[in-house]
DNA sequence: GCCAACGTTGGC
DNA sequence: GCCAACGTTGGC
């Protein structure tokens, strides 16, 4: 299964707030961006993605997971964008931008090439380089499943 | 269809 | 608060 990495800043909508929303999740709107839309387009349901705070904390402090696939975005009034649902999985240790820009094999990861793109893919690699800099080793990951 | 002007994002 | 990078808009 794919991975992912999806910003927002905490002001406007933070993990805590994410985490409130409980099992049921929320839509993730707002994208108005091709790129992005692409990736969206591509999530699956049951696929996860780290939760980035952008601009304020600017780390990695949770996981979300797909619960509904692309859909319109009802806020779009161009109607051209669109959106999924998600749902808090649970929070990380937060893994801060600075240690990922010092990571040598994240060297490659769209959060550090392209940085405005809001909704990114995660290879598997990424993901579990992350997931140990938050202190958690792959073993304990998959025993959670 | 090109490209200058403008707006937005997000790191610093 | 500044500004680089990137997207979008709109005149031609």
């Amino acid at each position: 299964m794919a991975h992912w990495l999806v910003k927002s800043e905490p002001a406007s909508w933070s993990f805590a707030r994410q985490v409130e929303a409980g099992a049921a999740g929320t839509f993730w709107n707002g994208v108005r961006n091709h790129v992005a839309k692409q990736y969206l387009m591509a999530m699956q349901v049951g696929e996860q993605a780290f939760f980035y705070h952008s601009n304020e904390g600017k780390a990695v402090v949770g996981i979300v997971e797909v619960i509904k696939p692309y859909y319109p975005d009802h806020t779009d009034e161009s109607g051209k964008f669109g959106m999924v649902d998600l749902r808090a999985v649970r929070d990380l240790p937060p893994v801060s931008l600075d240690r990922i820009k010092r990571e040598p094999r994240l060297a490659e990861m769209v959060l550090v090439k392209n940085s405005r793109l809001s909704v990114q893919p995660v290879t598997d690699v990424e993901w579990d380089v992350v997931l140990e800099m938050a202190g958690e080793s792959r073993s304990e990951e998959q025993a959670e499943r």
